[in-house]
DNA sequence: TATAAAACTGGAAACGATTCCTAATTCTAA
DNA sequence: TTAGAATTAGGAATCGTTTCCAGTTTTATA
């Protein structure tokens, strides 16, 4: 076994010198005559000396990782996100430990304490809900910097990155109001977060430019994922006042959406106006052109390895914007028989 | 600030006792008495201790800490690999730290050094190349268990998840063949890795039970990724002698080969047949419904986790066949006006 | 009741680095 | 030449645990 790890020790010991000063060497501590500094090296190289990283994060409190939380790494945007910021963060030299919490508040809560004893230098967080008491309790027994993706929470000590979605959601319900459609439903996840009162917002603000009267029945919030969404989609069409278009909003509610037009034989962009909120790879490999709410994954993980850079370096909290583009294609036309 | 991190001195002190006393309750060693318990649970309680996982590891040795190093975490099949796996670790107390190479051979190398320092307790990995010889000395230069995700490296000490891919592209080449086509195009990935390697092997087996002469002018290996199987899908279809049916392995082959048959206004299943060789999500609601030889991303994963867990329960290395199977769907059938 | 065995506890030495403090050496200037 | 300052190097404490060792108390056995 390659039980004999080489240490501080044995590097001393061959270069026949204390071990502070290899350590003085290897930090580039400036009061080390050049002879030490080659004794050393020497040995180093000889040696193959690497430090030992737990013994270097035990001594100096910093264990150069950055804890990662996130509802599920399978859905494409947040792979992205995650992928993006530990490309950044590793150019800075930490690691990212990756936890998904699979939607599950115990989990999360569980999670964070797991963080904590690992004494992570930070957390990336896209939280499965927000504003609840525990929330705010987790996050300051934690000690150490939280950037939250897509969250507001009040009364925090916490950067954050937020996507401006009512812009962009605004944009593409005012296209499809302008290309004749008046029946809009909206469906979309959990009500109480910020990213879904952010999207809602964009379409009441259109509809109310528009003198649109809102007609509740086609707003459909209520939990995040395939289900939720496919189900209400499939309301929304069996009763005798069906929209004319429809907004889906996130992958998951996309993919259920679009599952259950499938199955009703409504096809996008032909039968019904669509506009999807996000896009996810291979988006133009679609059965329709479909247009979409646009945000830059890859810019947010930019995002949120920054604030977290700026957070670690004691700098206050702040938030990133990262701005939504609405991307028109054939999905949101108006209809060649309408 | 809360720097006042509380220790097992703290609780010691609280409750009147020493310290490797207290180590002992938490740890459950057998020699402590009832009373002793009590004391020190109370006083743990009263404070809100919680092991630092820091010196824990470097005492113990043990990190419980997995690397996972894959090309790209936003390859939808790597990352339900990656989320499968981080769910059974998790649940035997690991934690993962994840890195992308993204197909870089030095990053790859770069890393598991990174991975040696902070004294990773094993490696799942995904490597960029296999058989070269740096992989076999950074391997075992690594000092910890590792487990190879679809690849074979020869004489080395490490376990893998092998997938059966010969058979499943053997069930669909051949299902191909039943149905008349004779022109099969192969579009993949790099020649030399196992995954391509044994690809080809099921499709030049079908074509030889056939009876067809192989002709290398149809099978493209060279890249992994979206480009290499664009280009070669377009040219495959500028010559006179086009083929009539394509076979596309891996996701960014398929992603590029779709996008040139769409650009070339090809439509699969219509006027081509098609096979893809791995599915992804929303796989179903494609533009058309296509064959594809499915594997089971979740299944690699638990099953890489029971590999690595066997490792460091000092197991003998061994290897998981994962299996591979063909779901024809329309784009395979006989086409209607051949 | 004496004695061996078992149960329990505290002290101290690790684990592998960093960093502070002090002493020795070299250098500068009078 | 020598006092004083500036460099340089070594020793030891420290980070927060676990675990070995030795000593003390309790229990079991004869």
């Amino acid at each position: 076994m390659g039980k004999n790890r080489i240490t501080i020790h044995d590097v001393a010991a061959k270069a026949g010198v204390a071990i502070s000063s290899v350590s003085r060497v290897l930090s580039g501590h400036r009061d080390v005559s050049e002879k030490m500094r080659a004794k050393v090296v020497a040995a180093v190289a000889e040696l193959g000396y690497e430090p030992d990283h737990l013994a270097q994060s035990l001594r100096k409190g910093a264990t150069m990782t950055i804890g990662f939380l996130i509802r599920d790494i399978t859905n494409p945007l947040f792979s992205i996100v995650a992928q993006s910021a530990e490309y950044e963060l590793r150019k800075a030299g930490y690691s990212i430990i990756l936890i998904n919490s699979h939607g599950d508040l115990d989990a999360e809560k569980e999670n964070f304490a797991l963080f904590k004893r690992r004494r992570i230098d930070g957390v990336i967080a896209s939280l499965v809900s927000e504003d609840s008491p525990y929330v705010r309790n987790t996050i300051n027994e934690l000690g150490a910097p939280v950037v939250l993706l897509d969250r507001e929470v009040t009364g925090l000590n916490a950067s954050a990155v937020i996507c401006d979605h009512a812009q962009g959601v605004k944009q593409a319900t005012a296209d499809l109001i302008a290309n004749g459609y008046q029946r809009i439903a909206f469906v979309s996840g959990r009500k109480d977060v910020f990213i879904t009162r952010n999207r809602i917002k964009g379409y009441e603000q259109a509809l109310a430019e528009a003198k649109i009267q809102i007609d509740e029945s086609l707003i459909r919030l209520g939990k995040f994922g395939e289900e939720f969404a496919y189900e209400q989609t499939k309301d929304l069409f069996s009763g005798n006042s069906k929209p004319t278009a429809l907004i889906s909003g996130g992958i998951g509610a996309s993919t259920g959406a679009l599952r259950a037009l499938k199955e009703l034989k409504i096809k996008p962009g032909t039968d019904i106006a669509f506009v999807a909120l996000d896009e996810w790879p291979m988006f133009d490999l679609l059965s329709s052109d479909l247009s979409s709410v646009y945000r830059d994954p890859e810019e947010m993980g930019r995002q949120s390895a920054r604030l977290m850079l700026d957070l670690i370096a004691e700098k206050a909290p702040s938030q990133a914007v990262v701005p939504t583009t609405y991307r028109p294609r054939s999905s949101s036309k108006a209809l060649s028989h309408a």
